[in-house]
RNA sequence: GGCCCCAUGGUCAAGCGGUUAAGACACCGCCCUUUCACGGCGGGAACAGGGGUUCGAAUCCCCUUGGGGUCACCA
C-alpha cells in the first residue's frame, strides 16, 4: 500500500472581467471538496485569449477570492512545484505537445480561412446537420503543408478527431456517452497565433498538474469529449468530471456577465457592504443543499459537510433577496469591532465623519443589527450626526399633541441642567422627566424620539441620545419647541 | 436544427417504492417589543402531462410538453 492519493482540484478562469457569482462558485466547489478531502486546491490562469485579455483581471480575482476565504494552497502567486501556473508562460509545454500529436499524425496543420469555415457552418446549419469541420486540410500531402507553411500561409493545428465514441461518468449526471459525429470534426488546438486553444491547454494542465477531479460548469459538458479524446492521444488517464449546474438570471437563462438585472461581480457586494462569510455561505447553497434543516453554516461546517453527491442537476435562480437576508443574518451577529475599519472608511467615502472609534463601536453595536447591509449604516449615521433633525410626517404629529410640549420643555431643562452623555444617564433624564410631569408610557417616548431623531421609528432611544450626544441633543429639543410653538 | 442536460410551492430545496410531501427565502397574520428591527408562533402555496412496472409511485421505465446548455482560431 502505498500513500493514499490526494485529490487536486483546480479553479482556472480567463482573466477577461471580473469575478462573478458564478465563478466564484465554481471555485467555490472545487475549494470545499478539495478541503473536505484534505486535497489540494490550485488557482491557475487561463489566459490563452489574447484579445479579451484584461490587464489586471488575475490580481483581481486573486483578491477576491482570498477576500471570500477561498484559498488555494498552489498556483497563481503562490507557486507550486507543477508550474508556471499561467498559460501564457507555459507555451513551451505545449509546443512539445502538439509537436508529438503532429508527429505521430494525431494533428494536422489546417490551411482554411476563417471565411471559409463560417460559410460551410452556415450552411450546414441550415440543413439542419451538426456544424462540423469537413476535414478539408485532413489529407493534404505532407510536401504540400511544407510548401505553405513555407511560403507563409496562417495555418492553424487541428487534432485528428477518432472515430469511436468516447463516455465518461460524471460525478453529478452519471454516465454521459457521445459519439464521434457529434463532436464537431477535427476541432482546432493551435490557433494561427501559435497560442493553443482553451480545450487543448486546460487538458494538457490538468494531465501534467496532476488534477484528479474536475469541477465546472454544466456549459462545458460538451467540451468533455474532445478533452477526453485528448487525454486518449497522450495516453493519460482523464480526471474524474463533476458538472455543476447553471446560475440562472431572472429570465431563466445562463447568467449572462451583461445581465443587469441582478447584481452579479464579487466586488460590487463588496462595496455594497456584504460580509464575505455570508456570501461564502450562500455560494455554498446554491446548486447544494446540506439536506438538513441547518442553512446558515461557517466555513468549517460547509467543508466538512460539502459533497458532490448532494450537488443538484438543474439550474438555480440567484435569489439576491436570500443573499440579504443571509447577510443580515451575519451583520446581526458579527463582532462590531472586526467592522470598525470597514465602517469608517465606507462613511468617510460617503462624507460621513465618525467623531472616534469609541463612538463608532457603540454606533455599530447599536444599529448592526437592523441593517441587511453595511451601506444602510450611512442613514443612521447621519441622522445622528447631523446639527439639524428633519421631522418626518409621523414625527411632526406626535409632536402636536399637547403633552409633547410639557415633555420636551422639561427634558430640555433636565438634560441642559445635567448630562452625562450615556444611555443610562438618558435613561435617568426620561425616568426625571416622568416624575415631574407624570407623563409616561407612549406619550413619554414618543414626542422625545420624535424630536431627536425625527422619526417614529429607530434604534434604541436612549444609546442613540448618547451617541447624539449632549450636546446636540439639547440644541434638538430646543428647536422643535421652536417649530412646535410657532405652528401653534 | 443536431447533440447533450434538466423538470417538487413565487424562489432555493429535502425526498432516493409506502411520509399528514421537510426546511429556508419571500409573502400574509399574530405574539413579543413604550417605536422599528431581531426573535417566536401560525398561514396560504408544489410533485408539468400521459402511458406503463408494482400490492403501492414525487421516487423506476417510455413518450409528450416545457426549459436550458452547446455547436468558434472564446473560455
Amino acid at each position: 500500500m502505498g500513500i493514499a492519493m490526494t485529490v487536486r482540484l483546480r479553479y482556472a478562469p480567463s482573466p477577461t472581467g471580473h469575478l462573478h457569482i458564478g465563478g466564484a462558485r465554481t471555485a467555490l466547489f472545487n475549494y470545499l471538496y478539495a478541503m473536505h478531502h484534505q486535497g489540494t486546491f490550485i488557482l491557475r490562469i487561463e489566459d490563452t485569449d489574447l484579445e479579451r485579455h484584461v490587464a489586471n483581471a488575475a490580481d483581481e480575482f486573486a483578491e477576491n477570492l482570498r477576500w471570500l476565504g477561498i484559498e488555494w494552497q498552489e498556483g497563481y502567486q503562490v507557486g507550486g512545484s507543477f508550474g508556471p501556473y499561467t498559460c501564457m508562460e507555459r507555451l513551451g509545454i505545449y509546443r512539445d505537445h502538439v509537436d508529438k500529436l503532429v508527429q505521430s499524425g494525431r494533428a494536422y496543420p489546417c490551411f482554411c480561412t476563417e471565411d471559409e469555415l463560417s460559410a460551410v457552418r452556415e450552411k450546414q446549419q441550415a440543413e439542419g446537420v451538426t456544424p462540423h469541420y469537413l476535414g478539408t486540410c485532413r489529407a493534404l500531402a505532407e510536401d504540400e503543408r511544407a510548401i505553405r507553411i513555407e511560403r507563409g500561409d496562417a495555418y492553424t493545428i487541428r487534432f485528428r478527431v477518432p472515430e469511436h465514441a468516447v463516455s465518461f461518468d460524471d460525478l453529478i449526471r452519471g454516465a454521459l456517452h457521445f459519439e464521434p459525429e457529434h463532436v464537431g470534426g477535427d476541432f482546432v488546438i493551435v490557433k494561427s497565433n501559435g497560442v493553443p486553444v482553451y480545450n487543448f491547454a486546460v487538458t494538457v494542465d490538468d494531465m501534467l498538474m496532476e488534477i484528479t477531479h474536475v469541477i465546472r460548469g454544466e456549459e462545458h459538458i460538451s467540451n468533455t469529449p474532445r478533452q477526453l479524446y485528448l487525454y486518449e492521444a497522450f495516453g493519460a488517464n482523464p480526471p474524474i468530471f463533476g458538472h455543476v449546474p447553471l446560475i440562472l438570471g431572472a429570465n431563466g437563462k445562463k447568467l449572462s456577465k451583461r445581465d443587469e438585472s441582478i447584481v452579479q461581480f464579487i466586488d460590487q457586494y463588496r462595496e455594497l457592504g456584504y460580509l464575505p462569510d455570508a456570501i461564502f455561505n450562500f455560494l455554498a447553497l446554491l446548486g447544494w443543499s446540506p439536506g438538513g434543516e441547518q442553512e446558515v453554516m461557517t466555513k468549517q461546517e460547509l467543508i466538512d459537510r460539502f459533497d458532490l453527491e448532494r450537488v443538484s442537476k438543474s439550474g438555480a435562480f440567484f435569489d439576491a433577496a436570500k443573499l440579504q437576508w443571509m447577510n443580515g443574518h451575519y451583520l446581526h451577529a458579527v463582532d462590531p469591532a472586526t467592522l470598525l475599519e470597514e465602517a469608517r472608511a465606507l462613511l468617510f467615502a460617503r462624507g460621513v465623519a465618525a467623531p472616534d472609534d469609541e463612538w463608532l463601536h457603540a454606533f455599530l453595536s447599536l444599529v448592526l443589527e437592523k441593517v441587511t447591509q453595511l451601506t444602510e449604516i450611512e442613514g443612521y449615521a447621519r441622522n445622528l450626526l447631523s446639527e439639524n433633525v428633519t421631522l418626518e410626517r409621523d414625527a411632526q404629529e406626535t409632536l402636536a399633541s399637547p403633552q409633547a410640549i410639557t415633555v420636551l420643555e422639561c427634558f430640555a431643562g433636565v438634560i441642559d441642567a445635567e448630562c452625562d452623555g450615556t444611555p443610562d444617564g438618558f435613561k435617568a433624564a426620561i425616568r426625571r422627566v416622568q416624575d415631574e410631569t407624570k407623563i409616561k408610557g407612549k406619550d413619554l417616548f414618543m414626542p422625545i424620539r420624535a424630536a431627536l431623531m425625527g422619526t417614529l421609528h429607530g434604534p434604541d432611544l436612549n444609546r442613540s441620545l448618547s451617541l447624539i450626544g449632549c450636546v446636540r441633543c439639547v440644541k434638538r429639543v430646543r428647536e422643535a419647541l421652536v417649530k412646535m410653538k410657532s405652528l401653534g
